[in-house]
RNA sequence: GGGAGUUUAGCUCAGUUGGUUCAGAGCACCUGCCUUACAAGCAGGGGGUCACUGGUUCGACCCCAGUAACUCCCA
């Protein structure tokens, strides 16, 4: 057979891509196995692949994978989120182009644009991830915005609202002027930025040439000021107690009000007041019933209130506004000044705090039962260092803000009669109904009443994902929500804990009474060589299809969960990928080897073969019990780096090396077959991790009925093994590594046979069961168990067995005796500090009973070895 | 300003009730090899004051207190 000398994934990872999913492999149907379900954390329907998702998604493939292999009915169901925000702008982008503006459409019209842009742009990253080798069950993907969905949330928000858990309010709000929405507290990222504090000093009411001088770094909101505030306890503005200022270029009266709010070593000690700007401001407006003027529009430009300015946008208006403030001799000092200022995630202008009319959901019931669950562990978070964020969270959880003044995106289901009465409806009509039967609104027409223009926050949908995908929400007894529904596994990264992990347990008890799912895998984040996260804005990201272009798919999912423990940060480094793709063409090599050998039916099995057959498949089982405790610790990276070790060391550095025929030999048909079993296995525990070149080699290995695929076999679980045969190995492995390094360190050629006698200071009988596999990796001719020792030979000790081996070079004495003198001094080292221990009265009275048994151990142990070690230097010395 | 987390080899990380010769792994590094599967490789090897200081204990990488540096979250 012939097989290339490189292992090229690109022959073979469509190849099987396409395979499995033509022949329906990925897909699941409820049937009497237990499911294994995880569900994707849903992109932004705008997005394209970066190594975050790279990350998530191989996380998400190994587990459903491996699953899927050990005979549960897995599915993973893959989706996108409508991103309202972010697709809102794409859309408006693309009308742009074609000359058209959102404002000239109607609410129908632009909707018919946006699924346009959905249908053409929308959803990319789907199709990427199959670059990838998820094997997600692709005719399940779901879309937020589906009609099952969208129903879903409005089903959602009328129940809500119905329980009196969603209300409406007038409330500062995150205000993005560039989207012209309001955003969430999460959606805010703050930065420090490089700023002015600005000292304006306002004249006090009927005194002349009194002033008091407040700091702030907004001066165009001085044109909103409904007061000035004081400390009480400040001495030094007793005197203000109960007069006015006078707002600068405005002129407007407003009175000196005092608060313990207010830091009086900050700036001037004086505050003043803004309450439709600032929070603090607005709750101090609420305590002392403040007027409060709001003195911007929509998009951040001055508002007829103002007074001033009128039109112009807030920072133009900064300038103006300090210029002009200083020519009429308000201004007193500029100093520069640091401030961290928050910044819209999605556009990334400066938010401006406003009041506004907004749609909330009271958060604090729904958390209590969310916090519990995750404390008494019925949902466990790996790592669990972040079950202290999700309580602190938790704990002091706000109402949700879930409106959003955009298009795109659920619409409110409320609707306002004439008088503005409110009506909670799926549907016009059943509101026009509901205003007739239960508001007694006589003589109305559907024309009359009209609904909500806001649409709710994306998370609103993403929040009920796990159950609106099986359609849980409006059909609560179907066969698939029953089925899948709770998930067993979310793989999510730590920045959306709060965003969605927590709020979909919130829903998940509150609809369905149950946990979304059991466990938390929160990744890390990925970052460059130098610790920046990456980001399209950074450039610092390389691009993954690419990366799968250079090292295949196999090698990329290698190197991104290499050094990815969960919940630390991955610093990537393509060199990682490397080492993927080195290891997939190690695996291709051993391939080669085993698939190069002509098999030979007559001839018989050599002991060495047979031995190493029986100690590879223990090792096997022995590594599969780790495996299954680690994954069971979700301790994926450390998982992929036993089977690595497995198959690169035991299977290829030993294994194969032992049971290799003779140059030009045939091999014989027991081991060959054994060899084929064991490698096909190693392929099996390989498979979830490389799910490409495994599926490659399984064809290649045997001839196989065509749907016989890797993917869909039974891999192999832990047989009872021999643990016997592995210490044995263990031993026979370091008298391997001792002739070697003696034939390196004397220069003797591996061709050159030697001989060896092996002198036991024990008294158990010699153990033989590897002599056969030692004397065929180092070449012996003969092992020979003596009772003397050998003079003028090479020798070495491995705890207390002598080793010789004749040999025509000649022996450095002195050298060896040097060697020999400072293992000598490691082991009186260690022997007086044992002893120091068992001489401590304290020790032998306090220490556990095993603990000082042991230390009695090995103290003979090496009083033993000391013995050995010193009659060999007393016989080297003689000659 | 409040809270959480991290600090172990050059790098990235393990170290599961404090006690086996327990200080580990992978990569990188060094030495010798183009040996008929693989130089994307083989064989062998070196490398750490477990951040620092003190305490508890017969015994501390591990428990406690303090200090320092870094990261994240919240305001």
């Amino acid at each position: 057979m012939q097989i290339a000398s490189k292992y090229d994934p690109s022959q073979t990872e469509e190849k099987w891509y396409k395979f499995w999913d033509e022949n329906g492999f990925f897909s699941s149907k409820p049937d009497n196995r237990t499911p294994y379900t995880i569900v994707i954390p849903p992109p932004n329907v705008t997005g394209v692949l970066h190594m975050g998702h790279m990350l998530n998604n191989t996380i998400q493939d190994i587990l459903i994978r491996r699953k899927r292999m050990q005979g549960f009915n897995a599915l993973w169901l893959p989706g996108t989120d409508h991103a309202s925000i972010a697709t809102e702008s794409k859309v408006v982008n693309m009308l742009k182009e074609r000359g058209i503006s959102k404002f000239d459409l109607s609410r129908d019209e632009f909707m018919k644009y946006a699924w346009e842009w959905k249908e053409k742009h929308g959803g990319i990253i789907l199709k990427q991830l199959r670059k990838l080798g998820a094997s997600c069950d692709w005719s399940r993907t779901r879309f937020t915005m589906d009609k099952t969905l969208y129903d879903s949330v409005i089903d959602v928000f009328i129940y809500l609202y119905n329980k009196g858990l969603i209300y409406r309010g007038v409330r500062m709000v995150n205000w993005d002027p560039a989207a012209l929405t309001a955003v969430s507290d999460e959606e805010v990222i703050y930065e420090e930025q490089h700023a002015k504090l600005y000292y304006i000093r306002y004249q006090i009411v009927g005194e002349e040439n009194q002033w008091v001088t407040i700091a702030t770094t907004r001066p165009e909101t001085i044109l909103g000021d409904t007061a000035v505030c004081i400390n009480p306890n400040d001495e030094r503005f007793k005197h203000l107690h109960g007069k006015k200022v006078i707002v600068p270029l405005i002129n407007r009266e407003i009175p000196i009000i005092e608060d313990e709010y207010v830091d009086m070593e900050f700036g001037t000690g004086c505050l003043k007041i803004t309450p439709a700007h600032d929070i603090n401001d607005y709750n101090i407006g609420l305590k002392y019933n403040l007027p409060s003027i709001d003195i911007l529009n929509n998009d951040g430009t001055l508002s007829k209130n103002a007074q001033l300015y009128v039109g112009k946008d807030r920072f133009v208006v900064r300038e103006e506004i300090s210029a002009d403030l200083e020519k009429a001799g308000y201004m007193v000092k500029i100093e520069p000044y640091i401030n961290k200022i928050g910044l819209s995630e999605r556009s990334h202008a400066p938010i401006e705090p406003k009041l506004s009319l907004q749609w909330f959901m009271k958060m604090k019931e729904l958390a209590k039962p969310a916090l519990d669950v995750v404390e008494n562990d019925t949902i466990k978070f790996h790592p669990a260092k972040f079950k202290n964020t999700y309580r602190y969270w938790m704990e002091n959880v706000k109402d949700w803000c879930i409106s959003r003044q955009l298009w795109w995106g659920q619409r409110i289901p409320v609707y306002y009669l004439p008088d503005n009465r409110m009506i909670v409806a799926k549907s016009k009509e059943e509101a026009l109904q509901k205003a007739i039967d239960e508001l007694h609104a006589g003589n109305i027409s559907i024309d009359d009443i009209r609904q909500d223009e806001d649409v709710l926050d994306t998370w609103f949908s993403s929040w009920i994902w796990p159950i609106s995908v099986f359609d849980g929400i409006r059909n609560p007894d179907n066969e698939d929500i029953k089925y899948y529904y709770p998930t067993d596994d979310l793989i999510s990264a730590p920045d959306i804990l709060f965003f969605w992990i927590a709020r979909m347990v919130m829903a998940g008890l509150e609809f369905r009474n149950e946990v979304p799912f059991h466990n938390v895998y929160i990744t890390g984040v990925v970052r460059d060589k130098l610790g920046r996260k990456m980001s399209k804005s950074l450039g610092n990201s390389p691009d993954p299809l690419m990366l799968i272009q250079q090292y295949g798919a196999d090698g990329v999912r290698v190197g991104m969960l290499l050094t990815s423990p969960a919940g630390n940060d991955l610093p990537f480094d393509e060199s990682l990928c490397e080492q993927g793709r080195n290891f997939a063409n190690k695996i291709w090599n051993a391939l080669r080897l085993v698939k190069g050998w002509t098999v030979d039916d007559k001839k018989a099995q050599p002991e060495y073969a047979a031995t190493s057959s029986l100690w590879l498949d223990a090792k096997i089982n022995a590594t599969i019990e780790h495996l299954d405790n680690q994954f069971a610790d979700y301790r994926i990276s450390e998982a992929l780096m036993t089977v690595y070790k497995l198959i690169w060391d035991d299977f290829c550095s030993w294994y194969l090396e032992i049971i290799k025929p003779p140059y030009g030999e045939a091999i014989d048909t027991t081991t060959y077959n054994s060899a084929i079993n064991l490698f096909e296995k190693l392929m099996q525990l390989l498979h979830p991790f490389m799910p490409f070149i495994t599926e490659e080699i399984w064809h290649t290995l045997r001839e196989r009925e065509e749907k016989d695929c890797i993917m869909m076999s039974k891999t192999p679980c832990v047989q009872p093994y021999n643990k016997e045969i592995l210490n044995k190995f263990e031993a026979a492995s370091q008298v391997i590594i001792a002739i070697r390094t003696l034939r390196l360190e004397k220069n003797i050629a591996q061709k050159e046979k030697l001989s060896l006698c092996i002198k036991k200071n024990d008294n158990e009988k010699a153990d033989t069961t590897f002599d056969s596999v030692i004397s065929k990796l180092t070449n012996l001719d003969s092992i020979e168990y003596v009772n003397d020792k050998i003079e003028g030979a090479l020798s070495f000790i491995i705890a207390t067995t002598e080793y010789y081996i004749p040999a025509p070079t000649n022996i450095d004495i002195e050298s060896e005796i040097k060697k020999l003198n400072a293992d000598l001094e490691y082991m009186q080292g260690f022997l007086s500090s044992v002893e120091k221990k068992l001489s401590n009265e304290k020790f032998v009275a306090n220490a556990p009973a095993n603990i000082v048994e042991t230390e009695k151990k090995k103290k003979a142990d090496t009083e033993e070895k000391i013995a050995v070690i010193s009659a060999q230097i007393k016989a080297l010395r003689k000659i």
